[in-house]
DNA sequence: CCGCTTGTTCGATAGATGTCGAACCTAACG
DNA sequence: CGTTAGGTTCGACATCTATCGAACAAGCGG
């Protein structure tokens, strides 16, 4: 992940959908949350996808846990390389 | 611009070439460079879409003068908006 | 007035992207 | 073991996007 250019991460959050994701994430306080709890208005396919594509960009931390996958946001690594990118996001406009 | 959404000015800067734009803009320390003045490695049409988006985006500003178009970023209006928009893009990664 | 410089616009094209339903996979639960 | 719940994968499709060459427009400099 410590070669994602800047370009690709925003890309990843050129989407409303990903960003009300990442969004929700981050207001959870850490706590990772299903991909089912994520409140979004699409199919089960779109929130899959959108999900692996936050994946490839290194935005979000997947781990199985039974049945579900818990997700949550890579906080330090984007502080560290992009700092001030989270706080951006976060700030809702 | 008052009601730009964060997702357009993350599309904006998703493709790389814009992203060179307004970091060649951004080093140039306020002063407005004309399209041409900006090294890209695209045609005149390409770069003339890629001003066009960042424009609509109301990442830059464009102001005629003769045949040349100087443009510049909009400094005040998106540290505003965005604040840590700008730093992040300037810092080189 | 002619040609050059600077950009814009148009039409075309190839490739990426968002979206979905349906089929599939795999743990957990009874 | 059969069913369900949570996700992924697979086409398919429509739309968007980046890119280009060519044609156009409009100042400017001689």
């Amino acid at each position: 992940m410590r070669d994602v250019e800047l370009h690709v991460v925003m890309q990843a959050m050129s989407d409303s959908c990903r960003l009300a994701i990442v969004r929700q994430l981050l207001q959870s306080k850490g706590r990772a949350l299903a991909c089912n709890e994520v409140k979004l208005e699409v199919s089960k396919a779109t929130r899959s996808h959108h999900f692996e594509v936050l994946r490839t960009a290194g935005i979000i931390f997947t781990e199985m846990e039974g049945t579900k996958c818990m997700t949550s946001v890579r906080r330090a690594e984007l502080d560290k390389r992009f700092p001030g990118l989270l706080k951006l996001i976060s700030s809702r406009k």
